[in-house]
RNA sequence: GGAGGGGUGACCGAGUGGUCGAAGGUGCUCGCCUGGAAAGCGAGUGUGCCGUUUUCGCGGUACCGAGGGUUCGAAUCCCUCCCCCUCCGCCA
């Protein structure tokens, strides 16, 4: 959520950042600023009735003290009238708002100045790639080939027992999907990061407050007869944890960790993309939050992107890091890098991670605030999140990329030790 | 799921219709005291919105779990919902 007062001053640039990400029409800033008008003046004229009718009543309660209840009755019979002007200008500024909280709902976020102008994917910015694509005397073969030669995925059973895209891990793929667990989050735990773990269902205020709701609710399954959310992110849980807060400077910054399955309906997904695990409907992920002072939030989405970054590099998967362009960045964020891995058989980019700077964007939805100093006015934090890492993509791209002219399957010696096995298929 | 108790400011906790944004305490801030600290003493210390103001600020209004209602007037009375606690039931 933007904060009005940007809007009211800067309505050029939040036109621009419209246009930019290509969301809703520029009129939706002239519609608000309309509506803003209207409520402000309802408001005036409401606090003005409120402040005659708690004359008033004070006048009476004085009177009826001093017994003067003739006095007193006098007064009340006036009161009527003020009180239907009251009843009035009170539901003029309760649709006012109403109204005016709906379009504002719309508006994106401002993207950052860095950020590069663009209308879809073809204009994000490649900024690095590291790394070396394995290079094979052999075709290697794709992951769902492996997983099933292996017996380390049951995406058929998953979808007989549920339906397509809720995939069964088996064998050494369950272990490979448990030791990814422990690697990542033992990783982020050294880097700083507290571990969590967190409600799987979220309730909508917490969907509303990150931005799931009201714009892309059709990302998530939902429950209606309990009113909750299977979560589509950690993000959700993690980030609302301290939704309605006003924490202290001290406590800042906030570094979180987490493992959590998500939910995504991937409504509209199709073709030959979505073979074996490259898009699913259930996923593990480990994912990090960042809430920040707001003038440390670039510094702390270089850390974070650095620190999804070096989980790819200690797995030894090649990958290559995008700076996304406004058209196709996300509702909510303001700045965002996609990591993608190589994945050698398929012969394409795989999105593992997506790392992203909010700044006061969510805050300001959840009322996460803090104190700069001891009594000064609170204000908004930053949030920042990032995967690290989504596991069915790294898992597709270390068999992929790490298999062997036998068909079997060497997994990278930083795994080792979470696995308890080097390889896969061989020595079994 | 059943029965009972309860939700008040950063925290604890008074308050059953008017002068209550709310006693008292804790915490915190500033000052006094001290060689320094503790203790003690004094003052201050909620949030949102509207208006006003070049800054500090000032005025108004709303907020005592949420939403509705009664009343000239609600933290206080009534209704609905949510959450927490205790006991019972069920259960990983």
């Amino acid at each position: 959520m933007l904060d009005l007062d940007t809007v009211r001053t800067h309505p050029r640039r939040v036109q621009e950042a419209l246009r930019a990400k290509g969301t809703g029409s520029p009129d939706l800033v002239d519609t608000l600023l309309e509506v803003d008008e209207t409520r402000r003046r309802a408001i005036t004229e409401l606090q003005e009735a409120q402040a005659r009718q708690n004359d008033l009543s004070q006048q009476i309660g004085t009177l009826k003290r001093e017994g003067k209840d003739a006095e007193a009755e006098a007064i009340i019979e006036q009161t009527s009238a003020l009180k239907e002007t009251i009843k009035r200008l009170e539901d003029e500024v309760q649709a006012a708002e109403e109204k005016q909280e709906a379009l504002v709902l719309k508006l994106p976020n401002l993207p950052h100045p860095s950020v590069p102008v663009g209308t879809d994917e073809d204009d994000n910015e490649v900024e690095e790639t590291f790394g070396e694509k394995p290079a094979f005397d052999f075709e290697p073969a794709p992951h769902w080939d492996l997983a099933a030669r292996h017996a380390l995925v049951d995406l058929e059973r998953g979808a007989k027992v549920t339906g397509s895209g809720f995939p069964f891990y088996l064998g050494k793929g369950a272990r490979l999907q448990r030791a990814l667990l422990n690697f990542f989050l033992d990783r982020a735990r050294e880097r700083g990061y507290t571990e969590m773990q967190a409600p799987l269902f979220v309730n909508p205020e917490s969907a509303k407050g990150t931005g799931q709701l009201p714009d892309k609710d059709d990302l998530m399954y939902d429950i209606p007869r309990d009113d909750f959310y299977p979560i589509p992110t950690a993000e959700v849980p993690v980030t609302n944890f301290h939704r309605d807060e006003i924490l202290s400077a001290d406590d800042l910054p906030r570094q979180y960790c987490t493992y959590s399955p998500c939910w995504r309906r991937e409504a509209g997904s199709y073709g030959a993309d979505v073979r074996g695990l490259n898009r699913l409907h259930q996923f593990d992920k480990v994912e990090l939050v960042r809430i920040v002072h707001p003038d440390e939030s670039y510094r702390a989405l270089d850390e974070l992107l650095a620190d999804a970054e070096s989980a790819l590099d200690a797995l030894g998967l090649p990958y290559r890091r995008l700076l996304m362009c406004t058209g196709d960045m996300g509702f909510t964020q303001a700045k965002v890098y996609d990591l993608e891995v190589w994945s050698a058989a398929q012969e394409r980019w795989l999105e593992v991670s997506s790392v992203s700077n909010f700044e006061a964007f969510q805050a300001r939805r959840m009322q996460i605030r803090y104190r700069p100093e001891p009594e000064a006015k609170p204000e908004l934090v930053h949030t920042l999140n990032g995967s690290g890492l989504a596991f069915p993509r790294v898992l597709a791209a270390l068999l992929e990329n790490n298999q062997q002219p036998d068909g079997s399957i060497e997994l990278p010696e930083a795994l080792h030790p979470y696995t308890g096995f080097a390889r896969i298929g061989r020595d079994e």
